[in-house]
DNA sequence: ATTTTTACCAAGCATTTGCTTGCTATAAAT
DNA sequence: ATTTATAGCAAGCAAATGCTTGGTAAAAAT
């Protein structure tokens, strides 16, 4: 990515999309009550941001700190390795997704709702966090999580295994009342497939609205009776 | 990679599932019709189940090499670069997989069998294209065409329109006769969503067999009429 | 018998990349 | 007023990686 040669006023080499310089040193606190962590999170939205359209190994540390105005060196102070950022993303991804489907569960419906309903409210609540704006995380965990440590993919793999087990109780529910035919597990799997599977060719800017997609989707998985 | 430090006797570095040298020099046209070109078909070969296995850009061209037991440089003889002998790996995929679409679709049942008999099929041979042994071409195509050109990327999306036109006509038809309610572009989206992410938890070797996957896939999509 | 072609080997160059080390400006704590 | 913690900057190292260049053994063509 750097081109320059004269190693003398680079860095950040992008004046373009790079952040306006912070002004270094210890940031104040009174300034809006607490802005510690911010750079932080700045990083870890712009590295999402950048691992979703580039793929985390063509996105070089380097990029991600000139897309938030830093000296290439500089995010490590934050993150102890590229891994790490890695993780961070997914992790926070993965609790924001787990966050988003108990609202969407729980605000809407309580209690007892019946399983057409919480279905599609699974189905919804899924497709914003892979294609509502901002919603980075969930995607880059989704395609990259082969670049983890064994240990870091093993931690998340519980907080999928906490999110996915919202749904067989549903599921097994429609299975039941002969709305779904599949076995349940198998169904699981294959749903969330096609599910997942959006984020290589859905475009929120153009043809079909969320809602509609998640018509389609109901339509095609879920039989009348 | 390469671990060494002394750049005396190594290259192939891993004489773990390196090939046996080959003798060099031209190799002898009478053994068996045409060795030609075999070399190259065993570094695509080497290439696709590393590029699955790692992803294209964890896979250097020197595992490439050691893995046929060739030195590093000398896959370029074969593939002007990395990104070609990538864009080879899935253009054979994209062959093979409509070479071997069109079998099951002529093949078995000749001219206009039921529609609910040819959407099987079709979901069949994907599977078969997806996680037949050895067939490691087409999920490197759909994991990793980020890694293409845009030329290339073109090129290869000629392919697949062509493998998936097959779909639009059988699902048109079971969208006529009630067996499918979903509007029929979502649905091929939808569907083969599901089916390309079998890739990511489908193991043949425990579990369900692709007969039963199949049948799933049939009943999690289809209505009875 | 000589030339040419094929299919590599041997060695290394240039670039990229993750990361480290030493320093410094600012703010908060004492 | 002094110390300490924070949040970086400046510069560069070491390893990995894609690829190139010159040579060469064996076979095929002439």
């Amino acid at each position: 990515m750097t081109a320059s040669a004269l190693p003398i006023f680079q860095e950040p080499v992008s004046f373009l999309d790079a952040a306006p310089r912070r002004p270094r040193g210890r940031p104040r606190k009174t300034e809006e009550e607490r802005d510690d962590g911010n750079r932080r999170h700045e990083l870890l939205t712009a590295a999402a941001r950048l691992f979703r359209e580039q793929g985390f190994d063509a996105t070089s540390t380097r990029d991600i700190a000139a897309a938030v105005g830093m000296h290439s060196g500089s995010p490590f102070y934050h993150f102890k390795s590229k891994d790490t950022l890695l993780y961070a993303v997914m992790e926070e991804g993965m609790h924001a997704a787990i966050a988003r489907q108990k609202a969407a569960l729980l605000g809407a419906a309580p209690a007892g709702r019946p399983a057409l309903v919480q279905i599609r409210q699974l189905i919804r609540s899924h497709f914003d966090t892979l294609q509502g704006p901002g919603n980075d995380f969930v995607p880059v965990m989704l395609y990259e999580h082969r670049s983890l440590s064994s240990a870091q993919r093993a931690s998340l793999a519980k907080l999928q295994a906490d999110y996915e087990s919202a749904w067989t109780p549903v599921l097994e529910e429609l299975h039941a009342s002969g709305h779904l035919r599949a076995p349940v597990k198998l169904s699981r799997l294959l749903i969330l497939g096609a599910l997942n599977w959006t984020v290589q060719w859905f475009d929120r800017k153009k043809g079909a609205s969320l809602e509609q997609l998640t018509d389609a989707a109901m339509a095609l998985f879920l039989k009348e009776s």
